[in-house]
This record gives C-alpha cells, structure tokens and sequence, in this order.
DNA sequence: CTTGATTCCGAAAGCGCTTTCGGAATATTA
DNA sequence: TAATATTCCGAAAGCGCTTTCGGAATCAAG
C-alpha cells in the first residue's frame, strides 16, 4: 500500500530515519526548522507511517476491541450503532481504531476474546449485554487485559462498567402506572441470565411492593427481545382470566408485538391496558398510540464507554471507573387510568 | 500483554525461533513430529503470536475496514447489524479482523479512507449508502485499495458492488398499487444524491410510466430518512387538493411516520392510502396496520460482501464481483383498493 | 580563548515474527 | 561403499518504525 516508507522520506532529505521519526514524533531535541522541512515533506510526499510497523515497535496496539455475541439479536439491538458512534468518537481523539468481532457461540466468544487480548491485537475491550454471572470478565479479568462492561454483573466492584439504572427505572414505571390507579401491573421479561433483564424485573417486582401489591407469578411472563416475543406473551396476559390492565414491557420492541396483541384482541393500548416499554427508540413516537417508554440516554454512552475504556488503560483504577445513568420516563399515549372493572 | 513469545517458546522446545515459526505455519520442511511437539508446547503455554510483528513480517494487514459516515442517520440503519455480522463472518474464516471507523464529515471520510489505506491498517474497504458520485470511490480507486461498495454508483462498472435493485423493487411496487386499481400514487423519496434513493425514485416514475400514468411533481415529496420525515412528507400530500391514494415510501421508517399522519387525518393506512415501505424490517409486522414492504434480504448480504472483497484481495478482478439482488414485495396490510372516489 | 553546557542529529539496537538460504544429517540409488 | 538425493533444521536477514545513546557543532560562561 503506502509507496512512502520512513527510509525513502529520510533519503530525499538527506536525514536518517530516526531523525525524521523524531521529528514527526515531536521530540523536543529537533530544531523547529528542521521540523518543518520534514513536516513539509511528509505532507508532500503523502507519508503515512506503517501502522503494523509503528504498533510493534511501540508495543501498543493503538486500538480496542468490541466484541459483540450473536445471540439474542443482539445485533439488532438499538444501540448498537450509536455504541459503535461514541467509542470511535472517544478513540479518533487519540487516532486508535476499533476493531468489531462477532462471536457464534458462547464458546467462541471467549477464544475471541482471548485471541484479541493475548495477540496485542487491542489495548483493551468492551463487551455488551452482560449476565449476572458473566464468563466474559473472568477471562478478560484473568488475562489481564483492561476492559468495560456495558452492563454491570454479579461482581461489578471489582471492574469498570457503564449501566443504566434499570432497576430504578423499572421501579418508576411501575410506579408511575400505580399512581394511575392499576394494580393488576404486569412484567414481559426478557432471559433473567442477562443482568439488565433480571435488574429490570426485580425492579418491576419492587415497585409493585412498594404500593402495597402483592407479587402475581401469572402476571410476569417471559419472552424474548423480539417483537414476536412480545406479541406471544401478551397474548398469554390476555388469556387470564383476569388479564392485567397495565403492563411494562423490557423494551420497545417488546412492547410493540405486545402492542399488536392488544389491538387484535379489540382493545386499545392506553385504554383497556395500559403499556409502557423500555429504550426510547424514536419510531415510539410513530406507533399507534405513540408508546410510553423508559428512554435511556444513549447518545453519549458510547462515548462515555469509550473515555472510561482510555482512562483504564492509561492506568487508572478500574473500580473507579463506574458510572450509573437514569433512564427517564418519556409520556406517550400507551398510559392511562385502568378502566372500570369490567368482569 | 502476551507474555509468551516466540522466542520464550523456541527455547523451552531446544529449537530456533524460525523453525518454531515455520513448525506453527505448516511449512512442509518440518518433521510431524517436531511439528507436533511444537503445537503441544504452543498450546501449554498458551502462545498468540503478537499480531503486530505478525503482520509486519508478512507485509498484510489481515484486516480490512468497513467506514460509516455519521449522515442520514446511517447508524441507526437496520442493515448495520447484519452487515457487521455477514462481514466479520466472511472475515473469520481466515482469522481476519473487521476494523470500524466513522466519520463525522464528508471530508474527515476521505481523510480516514485515506489514513486506513495508507497507513496499511487494511487489506481492503467497505462503504455503504453511496453517492451516485462517490468521491469516496474516486479516492479509494486512486489510492489502489481493494473494496466493495454497499450500493451502485454512476460508475459502478468499474469496480466491485453489492446492491439490491432498488429501481426494480419500486417499479414492482407502483405496478402491485396499480393493479389494485391506484392512479395517483404518490412517492416519498429520500436524498437523491444517494444512488438507493435516487435508483427508488427512478423506479417509481419507470412503474407509473409502465401503466401510462403521468408524473406529477406534485406527488413526490422529499424526506430524510426518519420517521419524523416520513410524516411530515405524509402530511403534505395530504393537504393536497386531490390526495394520492396511495404511496411508497422510500424506507420502512419513512412509512412509519407516513402511517402515523394518515391515522392523525382520521384515515386508515391501507384503506383510504395504502402504504408500501421498503427494507422489510420485522417490526412491519407489528405496525397497525402491518406494513406491505418490499423486503431485502440483508442476511446474507454482509457475508456476500465480505466474500467479494476478500476475492478482489485476493486478485479477482473487481469487474466481475458485481451482484445485484432483488428486494420482494411482503403483502401485509397496507395495501388495498383505492375507495371510491370522494371529492 | 578555553571550558562547560546546550542543541541537534547520526548511529544502532531493537520490537517479535516470517522467510530464504545453506548445510548437516539421514535416506536412496548405483 | 561411494555418490546423489532427501529431510529437517539453524542462521541470518529483513519488515518499517521507535528510541536510547553518544558525539559533533553551536552556544553561553569563565
């Protein structure tokens, strides 16, 4: 690729290679004048030092990892392009890339992380949709590699991590739809082996304590983060004999399928049930009604990830490195006082 | 980060670090069983050849780039998921890495397409959302670099694409509402410097022109490619004198937005306008009504991608890594009749 | 004008791996 | 057994850049 090496730039100004490497390295010990007869050059010539070259001598891989699991469509997921946004914008502070690895399995996810950490490929990962009990941080904790979760774990102290408080926020849906007057509330969870599926329902199931509501195991029902899953779970809600009149749902694309349930049954979401989801994705504005959600800020999560990532791995304590963002509940149309009894 | 390197290794086994070296890469000039001393000792002790040095001796960056720019809201796109996956999944057949980069300006694009290129960070590149005049295909075919565009442009003989046909697609639409019995159909385009868009558009215009309807201006409205744009686009054509009984949409999130202004007019997507969106996304079939689309198959794009590109690495000539898939249409519940007349 | 402190750059040693080349050691053929 | 052909590995030269070290040349101080 690169026509220019080091050498053939140093030649042409009749300087060696480390004079010209300092140069543009701004060491202290080149004249100014010198500098910029080199600067100049380099511009001219189109000179872009081999960054295989650099790394290795450097020992610095000048680069992080995202590595993102296959499963749970996590691909899909809404921030993921926004992630991806912020990490770069806090790496092309300092020109370091990111690189992406998806992984196949649970399995292959470890070897990837692995081969990432142990080739120096990366200075340091990011992982996303962490479980409770996440294999992930024991080997990237045991192999010593820096690192920050999005989403915290069972042993969270021990590492950096960005989250939301979905408990927090889970506890305020809940009691949002409370003061409203329901209290048959239901939960479409998602897998509880995720963290933020399992701080969300334990956060569902606390707002429901804190008015005085007893738990219902009926009234949780469980899905996946699909549409589809939505769909399937309300319309087991709807099978009760006393179906609920509110439900909150772990995400936006949860509540849509759970949405589209509702209506089949001749209901509107809002009125006979109310619902509230969980994301703040935009097209809730569009939906029929304009879904009520839990928005979380992701638009600056990345970049936030991406600046705690740098600061582990210039050296600063991991445990320091935490940070606990709220979601905030933006009103739509899909909440609403229950409706009389009506059975 | 990895504590065991070659030369740690050749000297537990007694050997020298290149006959380690060509033991590990299969050279045919190593004993089996030397061989397979080798690997048993690489594997106890966990040796990763550090990827810099690596790919500074082999002179291959065993990498190549996918570069998103921060426009149009290209992030948020459904398709970066599943690119990103089919990519990585191309990649990691043969051990390479995906390397991510955004931009956060047209000319800042140009600058990182440069700087990966040169700086021989990647073999190769992928670019989405082209311009029917790219400049950054100019720049990627003037600098020599391998790539693939996600997307045709004016000049797409030249080199390596993947594209849907797009103007086929919107040809087929307009002829589906035609059939119906639709005569004014309306189109809701998006930025027609993008060569997707531009092709949609054309394609629209080609469907009337089959069925010997005319082209009014009037009927095509411009959007971005939110929901938000969709339905302000939707509002205008229905502040029309005589409003389009019909419309496609130049993007299922357009036609969320557009469905959202027509229910707001107290009318019903599929009845008095039918709605075709385009993209196929699955959250289409929980809209109410269900969006008609015309579906992509983007599963497999991202691997046909990272195939093609691989191949032009390889040598194939960029001229024959050309495909052209087709988008269907997905009858939901958007489409029908027009009413009878009503003014 | 000499001595000592500064500037500024050349020389050279890596960074960790790959790959070519040549030559022992062993096997094959006459 | 001698001569030729094979096998298998050691030695060494890079890949292109960074960085330490030392020494001219230039400066300020005596």
């Amino acid at each position: 690729m690169s026509k220019v090496s080091l050498k053939a730039l140093s030649e042409k100004l009749g300087l060696t290679e480390g004079t010209v490497s300092r140069a543009l390295n701004n060491y202290t010990d080149i004249s100014e004048k010198t500098r910029e007869r080199v600067r100049a050059a380099a511009q001219e010539m189109g000179y872009r030092p081999n960054s295989s070259a650099r790394r290795l001598a450097i020992g610095n891989a000048e680069c992080v990892g995202y590595v993102m699991s296959w499963q749970l469509g996590h691909l899909s997921e809404p921030f993921l392009g926004e992630l991806l946004d912020g990490l770069s914008e806090s790496l092309s502070d300092r020109h370091w890339d990111l690189t992406l690895a998806v992984s196949r399995s649970a399995q292959d996810e470890l070897a990837i992380i692995s081969r990432m950490a142990q080739s120096g490929r990366v200075n340091g990962l990011v992982i996303s949709r962490t479980l409770t009990h996440d294999p992930r941080v024991d080997r990237m904790r045991e192999i010593g590699i820096p690192f920050v979760t999005h989403g915290r774990t069972a042993n969270s102290d021990e590492h950096a991590w960005f989250d939301i408080d979905n408990y927090s926020a889970f506890r305020e849906a809940v009691a949002h739809l409370c003061q409203l007057g329901h209290r048959r509330i239901s939960h479409i969870r998602g897998p509880l082996e995720y963290n933020f599926a399992a701080s969300r329902h334990a956060g569902y199931r606390r707002g429901l304590l804190d008015h005085g509501l007893d738990l219902y195991p009926e009234l949780e029902a469980k899905s996946d983060m699909s549409e589809n899953g939505g769909y399937r779970a309300m319309r087991y809600l709807l099978s009760l004999q006393k179906p609920p009149t509110a439900v909150v749902c772990v995400s936006d694309s949860v509540a849509l399928g759970a949405m589209k349930a509702i209506r089949e049954r001749g209901w509107r979401p809002g009125r006979e049930v109310s619902v509230i989801g969980y994301d703040g994705l935009p097209l809730g504005e569009h939906t029929d009604p304009p879904l009520t959600t839990m928005a979380q800020p992701l638009q600056t999560a990345g970049r936030k990830i991406g600046d705690m990532l740098l600061a582990v791995i210039d050296g600063a304590d991991p445990k320091q490195q935490q940070e606990l963002w709220s979601a905030t509940l933006e009103r739509r149309e899909t909440d609403g006082p229950p409706m009389a009894e009506q059975s």
